[in-house]
This record gives structure tokens, C-alpha cells and sequence, in this order.
RNA sequence: CGGGGUGUAGCUUAGCUUGGUAGAGCGCCUGGUUUGGGACCAGGAGGUCGCAGGUUCGAAUCCUGUCGCCCCGACCA
């Protein structure tokens, strides 16, 4: 099957890229979708990444200030009432409590108990969190608040896909409370620079950074800042938000306090959040058709070593140097960790398990079989590398060289993905040219098209329903770095302040 | 929730029109030969054909209902 089979991955990126989708998770062994529909078993391997992203975070967070805690999973349905644009954006995809209790009847159990008041599972937790925060704050000596809660959430979408949008999702939400418009504001902007830096950094992968307009804002939000990524369908996904929202989250839930000049005032607010669909990200963004592609600063498992034992009377000897060469990579360290390393001794085939590990996107692969204990070398491969590729290193001196090898591949995965955004990105300045850049060649099975549009835009809402319903495109984002470049709207031709990014997105 | 499609073993599926209670490939298990790029040979386990009714001597196959899933639309971290 080896040459007849071009890639591990079958359909490839390109003949059909959401089926290549679900198959790389299932050939990484990450996630699997479960009985309940809409909700997810994320399997070990695929568990892993996300404490790792936790972990990363997590710290991030600490660095910045915050302190984690943990509020209720129920949210009393008058809570939601109480922010008039909250309740419009979330009402429909809201999972309700209403009973509490299980009698058996006719040999089934019946829910018995209704609830005076219905219980609404938290689609985020802006209102309950509120309602603690107008408990605590009395002074302006009470704030900041700055919290941080990692749960899971429950919003009832229509069409779920594993990681990208599933009933049940596991995220973090910070939530904030601030004396003055200003610091909330800073606050907003602090923590959108915490997840670009992560992406970039950890994920390898770029992002845009700006506002999101009115039609995409976070419902109650005054503003809704996100993280934009393009990935290798050159479709756009939202990655991360921070919202400011302003005192219409403190003023329904009544947080409250006297200010150093003595007036009652209501508190300034803000909320960000990063999901597990950043791990659907990530797999989009990087994996090959030979599947996952995990970048060492976010992977939970740097090197598998893999001994090559085809001779009995060898066999002992390969396993030790297998084990001694993984505690001598071990006691390295990449950027202030120990370098993660497996050795797989199953009873399998070596190209079995290369190949198992290639669908893995675990960085780096060795081998070390009885000839390399004769030449004192192993065989390295990497996964940013074709597969066939592999490189004989002396033992010697693979532990030292472990970190630098990983640090090659995480900027290499960086450059690629940045190189693939910036030959998908594309300034229009006519509508047809627009509307044409977003339309496939064959409406039937369209190919992968499009990119990111950087247009101007009179900042018409119309305008972008019109272009929604046209095309499915929408604008990702206003973004920060584009210098303000005065121009023409190419839909309206009215005057533009500068160019915004336009795409398909998830 | 509206439009279209579909349901047979863990996965992919043949059989259905023209009823006679299931066959394959992959995967899995055992033994042996293998193992440096997805191995081979031999043996084996696994399905009351989504579910419930109906027609019939007899239903995977025909009829009715129901549920699940997939695709398109509205929603979305």
C-alpha cells in the first residue's frame, strides 16, 4: 500500500477540505463525536493539546494579573433578561433546566419536579458573574476585579462540527470590572495582544487583530475586538475575542460603587475568551494530507522514538539505547520545559508506527535500529518535512541539537502560514473584482477560492448584509494596523477612512 | 425550524427493482514468518440489516409510522 497511497489523509486539502477535516481528527486520535448530538468526546491525544493550551494560557493570564475562579454552570433565566441585546443573541441557542427530579412511571423515568424559576445552562456567564461582582464591589477600592474562569459552556447551534462548533464547548472567559472607561478599555486591549501573542507564538499561527463591526458584535458588547486567522481553505476563523463592554453589563446587574469624589457610579467591564476551537484551528492552519501538524511549542509530545528490534539477539540492546537516548533528550529543556519524549515499544511494524505518528504531528521522529547501534546514530525526521526524509545524526549529539530542531520547525510552520495569508490577501478596489474574487469557478463543488479582501467600506451595515447574502462574505475585522488610508467604498462609492478584511469564515 | 438525501459488523459497503431470515474489503483476535516506510500466510470473532407496526407461509428487500444522521438555509467561540 506504501507507494500505491499517495497521502495518509484521503480525500487531500484540496479535493475536499471538510471531509480532509474530519479525517485528520480521526487519524490523530482527537476527538470523536458522541451520542449526544452536538457533543464531542475529545480523546486523549486531542485532550492534551488543550491542557497544553491551558497550561500557556494559564500563565499568560497569571502574568497579566488575573486570579481563576469557578461560578455556577446554572444561570436563573431572569438573569438573562436583564441586558436587552444579550438576551436577543443568545435566547435561541440556550439549553433550559426545567425540572429537577426523577420519578419512575410506567417503568420509565419521568421528570417529576418543576422549577419555580427556569434554569438556563450557561451559554457564557457575563450575567451571573455580574450579579456576584455587584455583590462584592461597594468602593472603588474593590476594583479592578480581574477574573479568569475556565468551564465549559453549552450553546445549542444547528450545525455542529467537531472542535469548530459544537453544543458543548470547553473555553476560558475572563470577565473584569473597572473604576474608569479607560482601564477597561486598556484591560480590552491587553488581553487581545495576550491571544495574538499566544497564536503567533505557541500555535504558529498569525492573526489580524482589530474590531469587529456592528452586525459581528459580541451581543451587549459596546465593542468586540477578535483574533482572525486564514486557514488553508483560505477561509477566516475568529480565534479569540475580548469585548468592552461598557457599563451596560454592571448597570443590569447593578455593580456598583462610590468613586474617590464621593458619587455612586456604575463599574466599566470587559470579557475575553479563547475556546477548544482553537485546536480546530490549529489542525486547519498546519495539518498536511498526511494529517496533524502539531507545533513543538503547543505539542504535548515533542519526539517518539521508535526502535527498529528486526533481530532477537539485538533486540535488548536497541530497546536500552532507545531509552537512554530519550532520558538524555529529556534533560534538555525547550524554552524553559523538558523536552516531551516518548519511546514506543509496541509489538508493530516500524513503518506502522512511523506512520501512526506521522498522523500525529508529533515534531520530531527517530529511529534507532541495529545498525544505528553499530554507527552510534539515529534516524531523525521531521514533521514539517516530507515523510520520506530522514536525516542520520549521531547519537552524541541529538539531545543538544532537540531544541534547536524544534525551535527550526515552529518558525518554519510560522513562515508558512504567514506566507500563505499574504499570497492569499488581496486589496480590491472594485466591486467586480470583488465579487469575483469570492466566487468558485465550478458553483457545483466549489474549489478553494477566495482569501482575504482588504476593501474600503463606507461603514454601512447595509452594505455588509448585501454582500453577506450575495456571497457568504462578511467582514472579520477592522484592523488596527492598516494606516488609516483615505478611499473610495467600491459598493457605494462613498468616502472610505481606511480598508477592512473581508471573508468566508467559520 | 424549512428544502433535499440517507440508515446493512468498529469503518467503507454489496444485496433491495424481480421477498426465501446476509456477502466483501479494511480494521480486530490467535499462531507462524516478518519488522530500517502503512508486511505476508493460515485460522477466527463480530451483523436479529436504525426502531415500531403492517402485508405475507416467509421481509434487509414491499407498505405505514417514527427516530437518527448528512447536505443546503437562518445562528455561531
Amino acid at each position: 500500500m506504501s507507494d500505491k497511497q499517495l497521502s495518509a489523509i484521503s480525500p487531500q486539502r484540496e479535493e475536499d477540505f471538510p471531509e480532509w477535516y474530519q479525517q485528520v481528527i480521526r487519524a490523530a486520535d482527537l476527538a470523536e463525536n458522541s451520542e449526544v448530538r452536538g457533543c464531542m468526546v475529545i480523546k486523549p491525544w486531542g485532550y492534551a493539546l488543550w491542557e497544553r493550551m491551558q497550561a500557556v494560557l494559564d500563565r499568560m493570564f497569571k502574568e497579566t494579573g488575573h486570579k481563576n475562579a469557578y461560578f455556577p454552570l446554572f444561570i436563573p433565566l431572569s438573569y438573562l433578561e436583564k441586558e436587552a441585546a444579550h438576551v436577543e443573541g443568545f435566547a435561541k441557542e440556550c439549553a433550559v433546566v426545567t425540572h429537577h427530579r426523577l420519578e419512575m412511571k410506567d417503568g420509565k423515568l419521568v421528570p417529576a419536579g418543576e422549577l419555580a424559576e427556569p434554569l438556563v445552562v450557561r451559554p457564557t456567564s457575563e450575567t451571573i458573574i455580574g450579579a456576584a461582582y455587584a455583590r462584592w464591589v461597594k468602593s472603588w477600592r474593590d476594583l479592578p476585579i480581574l477574573l479568569n474562569q475556565w468551564a465549559n459552556v453549552v450553546r445549542w447551534e444547528m450545525r455542529p462540527r467537531l472542535f469548530l462548533r459544537t453544543a458543548e464547548f470547553l473555553w476560558q472567559e475572563g470577565h473584569t470590572a473597572h473604576e474608569t472607561r479607560e482601564e477597561a478599555e486598556a484591560e480590552t486591549m491587553k488581553m487581545l495582544r495576550v491571544y495574538e501573542t499566544f497564536a503567533r507564538d505557541f500555535l504558529a499561527v498569525p492573526v489580524l487583530t482589530g474590531e469587529k463591526s456592528e452586525g459581528e458584535r459580541f451581543p451587549g458588547a459596546l465593542r468586540t475586538y477578535c483574533i482572525e486567522a486564514m486557514v488553508q481553505d483560505r477561509k477566516a476563523i475568529q480565534a479569540g475575542t475580548s469585548h468592552f463592554l461598557g457599563q451596560n453589563f454592571s448597570k443590569a446587574a447593578g455593580i456598583q460603587f462610590q468613586g474617590r469624589d464621593g458619587a455612586v457610579q456604575h463599574a466599566w467591564t470587559t470579557s475575553w475568551g479563547v475556546s477548544t476551537r482553537l485546536i480546530g484551528t490549529l489542525i486547519m492552519a498546519h495539518s498536511d494530507d498526511d494529517g496533524l501538524v502539531m507545533p513543538p511549542r503547543i505539542a504535548h509530545t515533542h519526539v517518539v522514538i521508535i526502535p527498529i528490534t528486526p533481530k532477537e539477539d539485538s533486540k535488548a540492546a536497541v530497546l536500552k539505547a532507545a531509552e537512554n537516548l530519550a532520558k538524555a533528550i529529556r534533560a534538555t529543556s525547550f524554552h524553559g520545559e523538558p523536552v516531551a519524549v516518548d519511546v514506543d515499544i509496541r509489538d508493530l511494524g516500524g513503518g506502522v508506527k512511523s506512520w501512526e505518528y506521522i498522523k500525529k504531528g508529533v515534531p520530531l521522529r527517530m529511529e534507532i535500529g541495529p545498525r544505528d547501534l553499530a554507527q552510534g546514530t539515529a534516524a531523525v525526521s521531521r514533521r514539517d518535512r516530507p515523510h520520506k526524509e530522514k536525516e542520520f545524526l549521531p547519537v552524541a549529539d541529538i539531545p543538544a541539537r532537540v531544541p534547536a530542531i524544534l525551535d527550526e520547525i515552529q518558525s518554519a510552520l510560522l513562515e508558512r502560514a504567514t506566507a500563505f495569508r499574504e499570497s492569499n490577501s488581496r486589496k480590491l478596489d472594485s466591486k467586480e473584482d470583488f465579487y469575483a474574487f469570492f466566487t468558485p469557478a465550478n458553483a457545483n463543488k466549489p474549489e478553494i477560492h477566495g482569501g482575504f479582501a482588504l476593501t474600503h467600506w463606507n461603514g454601512s451595515a447595509a452594505v455588509e448584509e448585501q454582500i453577506k447574502n450575495d456571497l457568504k462574505v462578511t467582514i472579520r475585522c477592522i484592523p488596527f494596523e492598516e494606516s488609516p488610508e483615505a478611499g473610495t467604498c467600491p459598493f457605494t462609492g462613498e468616502p472610505s477612512k481606511q480598508r477592512v478584511i473581508w471573508a468566508k469564515s467559520y
